[in-house]
DNA sequence: GACCTAAAAG
DNA sequence: CTTTTAGGTC
């Protein structure tokens, strides 16, 4: 049994959007138990909490947290190590009128492990450039740098992961040439996140590696996976202190290749133990 | 590869309710290829013609004949001996105005192997009784009775198999008591299936069993296989010549076993080679 | 309980 | 393409 609080290896945190926790549930327990990782953050569970299989998670050594709803969106917090403060929903941190609507469906849950705390994030998609859900999209995000401001007063080490649904460069997007008006790659929306980012924080993944043509999403049709016809929008986006404390951030491609896979890869962030 | 005419072993007919091809294609080309059975009667394809799965069956030396409908009914032989005079629907033998609507639905198909004739078919469930359904299910076997009495004057072998739907006889249910006026057992069905058999076909199983408990089907809800609380409506009932030619009749429980199993077992009645 | 369709979402 | 829903069949 693993369960102490401080551990002989480094800490991990993933984030993994599974798309549907009933279906990928299999392929979720089995890459936990492939991979020595502390916290996984997952996102499009799509269940209520009800139906969560919580159970699966105990049977492995794990606790989770859940923050869902039927059908769409959903998040959950996946940890080894009992989990501190955990934050469901905008409405946690700020006032309800700075909220809205936005908490109406389920894509914001944060908690603490140690001196670090980790943000969950499923920002809207988006649908296209222009549309309804578009702007929901826009003023999710600005809602989200209100949130994360308040969060990294209070926390200096600040672990903001998900799945942002935009590709911040060109290098994150397989050909870059037609998408200027495209969902996740669309000024406004990366204009947003770097709003976001402007509060201090910083890519987890560049740190490390800047070569283009490393995603973490791919399309199921067009089977835009085997022709790496892909997107990096699953991201961890740390504040100063844990920026420099990282020590890796890789996006592991295998579990895509599975049978039924999810259309996301999990992406992996490394701390040394103190 | 087999082919020829004239086989070293005896000659095997076997029905099964597949509960949709698409669903159940792993588990029909498995079968085939751990049996050595000559002629397939398939029920429930749930495809239209051009979605059925030919290749798959050509690729173990069969040859597929298809009626097919869009989501319900759908009926297929399959053969690895070509088929002589396939007939698709009651009206290739009864005249349209016999027939009626009765052919809206894809439920009847025929062939000839050697000097038999094989007749397939999938008989309307009937909902409940009284229903609207119950009278089309009644009006169906009336029917049927024409269109068969017209193939035994042309063909003395005839081979009628299929998902009938009905339980002849309370040995056929695993519990008769509450089920007089049960669809699958009320008597006004089962007179209409022996006005059938009147024309002179007989059970192809009760030539060899007489034990209660031996069922075909079982109802996906209620664990009933683990129960064993089944029906035997997929029957082979034959005309004198073949009746007095058999030389057994079984129900293969294995593929039942299965994950993702159909709700019918195969029913399965062999021939000496002459 | 396991199929089917259809539409919505991604 | 894959997932979800709802309504229908058996």
């Amino acid at each position: 049994m693993l369960g102490d609080a401080t551990l002989p290896y480094p800490m991990q945190v993933a984030t993994w959007n599974i798309n549907s926790i009933r279906t990928r549930l299999p392929h979720v327990t089995q890459w936990l138990q492939d991979h020595v990782v502390d916290v996984l953050c997952l996102q499009e569970t799509k269940v209520i909490d009800g139906d969560f299989p919580l159970q699966a998670f105990e049977d492995i050594g794990y606790q989770a947290h859940v923050y869902g709803q039927k059908a769409y969106n959903g998040v959950a917090m996946i940890s080894r190590v009992p989990l501190q403060r955990v934050r469901k929903g905008f409405a946690a941190i700020l006032a309800a009128d700075r909220v809205g609507d936005l908490d109406a469906q389920k894509r914001v849950i944060s908690a603490v492990i140690g001196d670090i705390c980790i943000v969950n994030l499923y920002v809207p998609n988006g649908a296209s450039v222009g549309s309804q859900k578009y702007d929901y999209k826009l003023r999710w995000l600005h809602c989200l740098r209100d949130y994360l401001q308040q969060l990294l007063a209070e926390y200096p080490n600040l672990n903001v992961c998900g799945d942002f649904n935009v590709a911040l460069e060109d290098r994150d997007i397989y050909d870059a040439s037609d998408k200027a008006n495209h969902i996740m790659a669309s000024a406004a929306e990366r204009q947003a996140l770097q709003t976001v980012l402007g509060i201090g924080l910083q890519d987890a993944f560049r740190k490390f590696t800047a070569e283009p043509g490393q995603f973490s999403w791919w399309d199921y049709r067009a089977a835009s996976f085997r022709r790496n016809l892909g997107w990096r929008i699953d991201h961890h986006y740390l504040s100063d202190p844990l920026y420099e404390r990282a020590i890796s951030c890789t996006i592991d491609v295998e579990p895509r290749k599975l049978e039924k896979p999810s259309d996301h890869a999990p992406v992996i962030v490394e701390y040394p133990t103190p």
